[in-house]
DNA sequence: TTGTAGGCGTTATCAA
DNA sequence: TTGATAACGCCTACAA
């Protein structure tokens, strides 16, 4: 069964193709009658218009993509659904593509871009590492939203949003301290993390010596290795190995809400409890966190306003065609749960 | 800046667009040393070809897309894995896309088969509710995955793979029984539900029944409306009132994980903890469920084998250019776990 | 081994 | 209000 074209409905209807066209796209200047008549045709030969040519053949489209890699990571959830209510309130479309792992996202990009003829694309994500000179060779505006990258002179060329990772992270080891911590284990990324991984671990160093705590690499414990080292699992593992090494500890930060939930159950699996035996504190806010038993000690991003702001950004970017490398950094909230407690 | 292409590189290379078109698809029957040639102005004029181009041109493609619904609910993320990877070692091009609400799925489906010349199509996701006669539309090969139907006439028209939604929670809320259980509530769908809400329901009450247990309507408890009913808040807030109903009850099934840890929390906010004061069951199988505590007892679905069913299916589908109707059930998994005790 | 030209399905321009 | 026709960017006979 052939492909049924805009030709066919044209002779179909006995009228030329541009007249359908018409039809299709809502344009003023038909008649009426002929146009519910085409409709009518179109209806009931189940013709659907081809994009491929329609992109090709139209030079702009309003359309903005959002990229993400790891699109299971539950943190994104709620980012998505605002930037989609956000997008469709401008009456622009929007595109979610996901980047798998071993795929650049700059070059997703640059290809949807000729793709569709996007005005503007969002990189959402924590890990990303490309250089400027890569990043440069987009065209459309863009705005890195979310995404930790510790090579401050590259990302001052663009225009970002993101928590301060670095400072959050300090306000809650900080808290962990002001309750009379003062051995932090921290379950974190691998060494060679350049990302979220990295700046939350800055963070944990300078509260640890704000508050006259010895940095002790023996309470550091890496996480797994992989695209799922923020897990649940991951956590688990970690603590469980964590809790073998008999290191002496009385809080610990794990650098992820999902972290936290596998380190409760471990600690739990061993016959402790949390926080009777170990406060715990996590990062990023997760809805769980509320729920959970007990309920999570963390920092909340504020998901719907770095949104919110990612957006503005960009639809200043489109509007006034201009170049903005503005770098805003929202504050997290410290959210206190029942998993901390003072010594 | 204009949009560089195929012309554009020919011209700079000082070849014809078609020389220029065997070296970006690897084409034998090139000189290499043009090829290399060519290649190298492409990297340095950050060419990349247009897919709208290449799709329209092209008259197939070896592409699969997963449609999703409420891409956001965590039971899909590792199916989209397991589709991810077989897909990718078939050699051939895996596109998620994402459904949204107000989005009818089939019309969707049949815009990206022409845009993209689709090879075949997998539904997946808890709510489908479509004609026979509209389905029939689509002309490329598909598979309803983890979709529960109740119409079993529409169904038996189409290739699908389930877990046995009514058996599975069945063999739940028996084993409940089994633990001496006579007051089960059921955290359910609205009753308007056609989908998996009402096959969970009809297992619930198909046990009691098997059990010599009466229904009873005032133990069911509607899950809030809307797209997140089946959510951790949806649970909550639905066993908050059905605390307060002072509904007597010794154990309770969530038609879903996320409910059921909504409403374990609930419980422990009202001063009561599980399973002492009520045992609790899920339905899914989260990888959450293994890590909370309790653990919850629940119904693991075999995801992964859903999945290669689902594609094994497609795959035939396609390679035997026959259509298939073959409905497959998997059954679940009974998990024991720490959320549920004898009376 | 390479180049020319036609067509994929649309939309937009221009005449009619 | 309509219809022919030229692009859009690419691939692929076919010819050279």
């Amino acid at each position: 069964m052939k492909n049924v074209t805009i030709k066919d409905i044209a002779k179909i209807c006995g009228v030329g193709v541009s007249t359908v066209s018409r039809a299709i796209n809502d344009n003023p200047g038909i008649n009426p009658a002929t146009k519910e008549r085409i409709l009518k045709v179109i209806d009931e030969n189940n013709y659907v218009p081809n994009n491929s040519a329609r992109n090709l053949k139209r030079s702009e489209s309003e359309t903005i993509a959002v990229l993400v890699k790891g699109i299971n990571n539950s943190f994104f959830s709620p980012m998505i659904t605002e930037f989609e209510k956000i997008i469709q309130e401008k009456k622009y479309t929007f595109v979610l593509q996901r980047v798998d792992q071993n795929q650049n996202e700059i070059d997703v990009a640059m290809e949807i871009e000729k793709e569709k003829r996007l005005k503007g694309v969002v990189f959402l994500g924590g890990y990303f590492s490309h250089s400027k000179e890569k990043l440069c060779k987009l065209t459309v505006p863009f705005v890195l939203s979310t995404i930790g990258m510790t090579d401050l002179g590259a990302k001052k060329e663009f225009a970002s949003v993101a928590v301060d990772d670095e400072g959050e992270s300090f306000k809650i080891v900080d808290y962990l301290c002001s309750l009379g911590h003062k051995k932090i284990a921290i379950l974190a990324a691998p060494e060679y993390d350049e990302s979220i991984g990295k700046l939350r671990m800055e963070g944990y160093k300078a509260a640890l010596k704000k508050n006259g705590i010895e940095f002790d690499n023996n309470l550091v414990f890496e996480l797994i290795d992989g695209n799922d080292r923020y897990s649940i699992k991951s956590g688990y593992i970690t603590t469980k190995k964590m809790l073998k090494s008999k290191a002496e500890c009385t809080a610990i930060f794990a650098i992820t809400d999902a972290v936290a939930i596998g380190a409760c159950r471990a600690i739990w699996e061993e016959g402790m409890k949390v926080p009777e035996n170990f406060s715990l504190a996590g990062f990023d806010g997760l809805e769980l966190t509320r729920y959970y038993i007990p309920s999570l000690t963390t920092i909340r991003q504020p998901v719907e306003e770095i949104a919110k702001e990612t957006l503005r950004m960009l639809f200043g970017m489109i509007e006034n065609k201009e170049k903005i490398n503005e770098n805003v950094v929202f504050p997290g909230k410290l959210i206190i749960g029942e998993s901390t407690r003072g010594i």
